[in-house]
DNA sequence: TGTACATCAGTGAACGCGCGTTCACTGATGTAC
DNA sequence: TGTACATCAGTGAACGCGCGTTCACTGATGTAC
């Protein structure tokens, strides 16, 4: 009897060793090495190239080298795997922002100057420059992740909680999600007096709306393919309306 | 051999009287009562029930009382029926638009009052509302049909032409489509003042954008299932951060 | 240090499902002479 | 007014497909004594 030999799986590495500085749980034995791990990779893939509907489990299987049934060791259905693919590009969404925002706060305010000039109006400018990031990191990461970008937002059966739960310290960024960035930085707006306490609740959902719709737009919309610097320049319109109406 | 009872066809009218007033092609013979007409209807029903990836021939064919591939008579394959609800369903939404705008039209002025008094001011009004009413109903079609709303939003597949052809007198609208709504709309605010030309050029796209985002975020986003009152109160302030913003 | 046992990740085979689509047909309706 | 023929809407049967999921299993690894 032939075996079937893994068309993409590596080796398992050495199970006594703790390969990266990752709190590993309990388990250290496995025959694939991290199956779960190569399935979620596979699903991402997936999605990236094909959005929500393109993760298919036994697709997934297929990639990592592995029996269709195996997945059932690591995911309870299909459903679960897509969670899981969901829950990842949330958090890559998340990134996207962080880098924007933190790529505007090395231009606003260069290392070291004079800082004490003209303080209130740095604070100002710096709290609407932190806004557009936002902005613009999510717009940027549904442009470059159009597949991703959709996962993450593909509820169909019910809805989900993209507000609450961000997982801390398990990704690359500050633990927060991309709600939770945007809320930060329209206090920034309130903190710098731009934004009344007023017309701030409830203020997520007017700019979220904005963006996520250009976003849409772009990507399923009549926007669709049109070159990235129009796309670009709509986006900075569109926050600058955001900005100027709230 | 027992014949298939039609579980849902009529029977077919009398092929030598015209039945209503829609000027009807050559054809005037049909077995079914124009197949074509139920199996789109079945088609609307499937999408509003469950958006587009609802629409299934077999299932539309089911419910029309005829066998699967009846269908192919009428429709060349399964994308060709999704791409006719998807027009009925972008005919319907500009249907909603307009009749928001109408009784909008029908509130600002009053039948005959005076007019003359101050005709820049009420035009500017005018102008405002009509914008206003666009979003609005584009906003209470989306979360009044959500199947057909994401169904006329649904083209994966390649880009599709949203702003281009209406079908003019087809439909029981004036033949235009959202978009040319929408921008009607914003030729208004230029003519009455509120707009300059050069921030007019791509302003469909950024209203557009808002609007749309926030059906999504009603519809599949985190606003789902959040009571008719928050969403309407969340669309006006939207409406008037874009009128504000332009 | 060695043996018996429990665990459990992955295998092999199979299922039922519903789908879109193709083929050759039938038989009622419309049309030409 | 009657007959022969063409049209073509709907039938009947079948296809291949890939999917998600279940079942009983195997055999390497880890653990207790």
């Amino acid at each position: 009897m032939t075996r079937n030999t893994p068309t993409v799986a590596e080796p398992p590495p050495a199970p006594t060793t703790q390969p990266d500085s990752t709190p590993t749980p309990a388990r250290t034995t496995y025959r694939h090495g991290d199956l779960r791990r190569a399935l979620l990779d596979a699903g991402i893939d997936l999605a990236r190239a094909g959005g929500p509907e393109a993760i298919v489990l036994r697709e997934a299987t297929r990639r990592a080298g592995v029996v269709p049934n195996a997945a059932y060791r690591h995911f309870a259905n299909r459903q679960d795997l897509l969670e899981a693919v969901r829950a990842a590009a949330l958090s890559q969404l998340a990134m996207e922002m962080e880098a924007a925002m933190e790529a505007e706060r090395a231009t606003v305010s260069p290392e070291d100057e004079q800082v004490d000039a003209a303080d209130a109006a740095d604070a100002a400018t710096r709290a609407r420059a932190m806004l557009r990031a936002v902005g613009r990191g999510y717009l940027r990461y549904a442009q470059r992740e159009t597949g991703l970008f959709r996962t993450a937002f593909s509820v169909r059966e019910q809805a989900r909680q993209v507000e609450e739960e961000a997982d801390p310290a398990k990704a690359g960024n500050s633990g927060l999600n991309p709600f939770q960035l945007l809320s930060a930085a329209l206090d920034g707006l309130v903190t710098a007096g731009l934004l009344s306490s007023g017309r701030r609740r409830g203020a997520e959902y007017l700019a979220w709306a904005a963006v996520h719709g250009l976003a849409m737009l772009a990507l399923d919309g009549p926007l669709h393919g049109r070159p990235a610097e129009e796309i670009d320049a709509l986006s900075q319109r569109l926050l600058e309306m955001v900005e100027q109406g709230l």
